[in-house]
DNA sequence: AATGAATGAGTATTCATTCAT
DNA sequence: AATGAATGAATACTCATTCAT
C-alpha cells in the first residue's frame, strides 16, 4: 500500500483518524447498544470506547437517538441495496432464491450483532414512536418488499402457488424475528438452541407450503 | 341483610376501595406499561390513573419492578394453571388440542393487552436481567412446557411424527411471538394485518408438518 | 395487693391498658431512639413495639418531636426533683455529696438508656434548634444548677477552695458527657473501655482540685 | 510571559475554577454541614453556595457521604501528619508538649468549624455506621495515638508517673470533646462560656495528675 | 476539529400526619 | 379510644447536551 512506500509521508494521524471517526463511533455504539440496551448505554461510554471525548461524539451525531439511527443504517440498511440488485440478476429457481435470501440474512444479520439491533429496535419501539416509524420505513418495509419480490417471482414463474403474498412474507419473517429475539445464549433453557437447525427446519416447512405441487392448505391460500 | 334489599347500597367507601385497590392499580399499570413502556411509565401516573396517590401505590406494591411482576402474574401466569388442567382432561385428537391451545392463547393473550406485556418483557429483558429471569421462569418455561406436553402426547398416540419436541415447540412459538411483536395497528403498512388469518394459516402449516402421514420434511425431523 | 384480693375484679384489659399506653409508648420510643437514632426511628415501629397502631400513638403525642421530648422528660427530668430534695437534706461532707451525685448519675443515667438519650439530644441539636433549647432548659440547666449548689455548699462550708463555680461545674460535666458519648461498646479500640474506672479516676482528680488544702492551681481559681 | 507582566491577568476562568472547585465545594459543605447537620443539608445547597450546579458537585464527589468524608479529611486528617512529625522533633519537656498539643488542637480544630464536624460525626455515628467507622479510623484513633505517644514519652523520661496510658488519654480527650459539643454561643446560659479558660484550667488539673512528684491519686493509677 | 467542565431536568421511594370509620 | 388506609412533601443522583477554550 501507499503507506508502505513511505511511512514518513503517511498523513498525520489526526487526519487519518478524523475520517475514521464516524465509523469507529458507530462500531462502538453497535457493541454497546446490543450489550446493554439503549437506555443503559451512556454516550460517554460509546465515545470512550471509540477513543474520543463525549463532546466529539456530538460533533458527528446530533443526539443519542440519531446515533442509534445511524447504527441501524450502517449495519442493516446498506444490505438492502446489494440484495436488491442480486435479486434482479438472479437466474436460479425461486425456491433457491428464497433459501439464498434467508441464508444471506442469517450470515449478515441473524448471527451478527445486527440482530441485536433489530431486537433493540423492537424493544424501544414503544418508548420512542419516532424511532419505531424510522425502523418500519427503513428496515421492515424494504425487507418485506424484498421477500415479496421473490414470492411474486415464484408465483409468476409457476414455481409457487398463488398464495397471498403478504401473508407468505409474514410467514417468512416470523422465524427470522423469533431468532433475533432469542436470548443471547445462557438464559435459555437446558439444551442449547441451535439457530441454524431451526432456520433450516423452518425454511423446509415454508417452502413445502409454497411449492406449486398440489399439497392442500398452504400459507395464506387466497380466501 | 339490609344490603340485600337494596343492592345499590355499596359498602363503606374506604372498605370497598381497600379490596379493590390492587386490582385497580394492576389494571392501570397494565395499560400504561403497554402504552408507554416500562421506563417511560411513571409510578405516579399509574397511581393517579387508578385514582389514588403515589404513596398508596407503594402500600400495595413495594417497588415499580414488583408492580410489573404483579402485572405479569395477574395477566398471564394465572392462565397456565387452567390450561394445564384442561390438557389433562382433554380427550380429542392432539391436532385439535394444538389448535385449541393456540386459539385460547389468542383469546386470552394474543389479542389482549397481555400481549403488550410479553412484548415489553422481551424489550426490557436486557435492561433488567432480574426481570428477564423472572419472565423466563414464570412465563416462557411454563408456556413451552405446556406446548411440549401436547406435542409429546401426539407422538405417543401416533398422531404426530417423532419430531424433535423442543424444535416443534420453537416452531409453534415463533408465530405467537411474531404476533405479539406486531405494532398495535396504525404504523403497519398499507393493508391491515389480519392476525387471526395469519394464525390460522400458520397452524395449518405447522400441523401439516407434524402429522404422522408420510410427508417428508417436517419441523425438526431428527437429522 | 388489691389485685391479688380479687383477680376477677381487675379492670377490663382495655381500661387497664389504656392507662398504661403512654408509658408503654415511652418505653418503646426510648429503646428505639437510642438504638437507631431519631431520624432512623419510625413512629410506626414505636407504635407496634408498644402494641398499638400508628394512629394511636398520635392520640397521645401530637408529633414525633413531642414524643422525643416526652421521652426526655420521662427518663431524665424526673430525676432532678428527687436529687434536689436529697441535697437539701444531706448532712455529709460536700466531697461525699459530689461523689454520691456522680454515682447516682451513673446509676440512673450514665449506665442506662437515658445516656443514649443525652447523646441523641446532643446529636440532633443542630438539626432541631427547638429541641436543643428544650434540652438546655429542661436538662442541662437543672443539672448544672444541682452541681453548682453542691460546689457552693462546699465553698460556703470551707470544704472547697473558692473556685469559679461555673468552671468547676464544667469540669464535672466534661467526664460525664465524655462517658455518654462513648460508643456503645464494640466499635471502640482494642481494649474494652471501663467506664466506672474512668469515672472514679476523674472524680479523684477533680476532688483533689477542689479540696481546700493548699495545693496550688485548681480548676478555675478565680483570676 | 505576558501573564507575568500583569499579575491581575487571571488564568482563563474555566481553568482556574476547575482547580478551585473541590476546595470551594469543601468549604461550602463544611459551613452547611456544621450549621444544619448532615441530613438537613441538601447537596443542592452546598453546590449553590459554592456557585455551581448540583451536577457539578457530583463531578467531584461521588455521593453526599463521600463529600462529608472529604470534608473530614480536608479539615482534620491533614493535621495529624504535621503534628506527628512535630512530636518526633520536639525537645522540650513532655508537659510542655502536652500543653502545646492542646493549644494546637484548639487553634486548628477546637475554635474552628472543624470542631463542628467532630460534633456532627459523633452525632451521626448511629445513623451511619459506615461513617462512624471511617471517623474512628481516620480521626479518633490517630488522635488518641498522638496523645498516647506524648504520655508514653513523659513516662519514659520520668516526667510523668507510670499511669495507665489509655485512661490518661481518655482524661485528655474528655475536655476536648466537651468543648466541641458546647453549643456555638447563644443558647448557653447567662454568662458567656470562656473556652480557653476552661481549657487552661483543665490542662493544669490534668498535668498535676500526671506529674511525677509524689502526689497521691492520679488518673489511672494502676489498680 | 477536539475537549471536558458545566448544566439541570427528571423520578422512585419514604414516612410523619390525618381522618373516616 | 382505636384503627389503618390514604396522603404528599421532600431529596439524592444520572446523563444527554452545550459551549468556552
Amino acid at each position: 500500500m501507499d503507506q508502505d512506500l513511505d511511512t514518513t509521508a503517511s498523513p498525520p494521524r489526526r487526519t487519518r483518524r478524523k475520517e475514521a471517526r464516524p465509523g469507529e463511533l458507530l462500531d462502538a455504539a453497535l457493541d454497546l447498544f446490543v450489550e446493554r440496551g439503549y437506555a443503559a448505554t451512556k454516550v460517554e461510554d460509546v465515545a470512550s470506547r471509540a477513543g474520543v471525548s463525549k463532546g466529539t461524539l456530538f460533533l458527528y451525531f446530533p443526539s443519542k437517538e440519531e446515533l442509534l439511527k445511524a447504527v441501524v443504517r450502517h449495519s442493516i440498511v446498506g444490505l438492502f441495496d446489494r440484495w436488491s440488485s442480486e435479486i434482479d440478476s438472479y437466474t436460479a429457481s425461486s425456491a433457491e432464491m428464497l433459501i439464498y435470501a434467508l441464508d444471506e440474512w442469517w450470515k449478515h444479520v441473524g448471527c451478527t450483532k445486527a440482530a441485536g439491533i433489530c431486537k433493540l429496535m423492537t424493544a424501544e419501539a414503544c418508548n420512542f414512536p419516532e424511532l419505531a416509524k424510522f425502523y418500519q420505513q427503513e428496515v421492515e418495509a424494504p425487507g418485506a418488499a424484498l421477500l415479496a419480490r421473490i414470492v411474486r417471482r415464484g408465483i409468476a414463474r409457476g414455481e409457487f402457488r398463488a398464495v397471498d403474498v403478504d401473508y407468505a412474507v409474514y410467514a417468512l419473517k416470523a422465524p427470522m424475528m423469533f431468532l433475533m429475539l432469542q436470548p443471547p445464549a445462557s438464559a435459555g433453557g437446558d439444551r442449547p438452541f441451535d439457530a441454524e437447525r431451526f432456520l433450516r427446519t423452518q425454511s423446509d416447512l415454508l417452502l413445502r407450503g409454497l411449492e406449486a405441487a398440489p399439497h392442500g392448505v398452504g400459507p395464506g391460500t387466497a380466501p
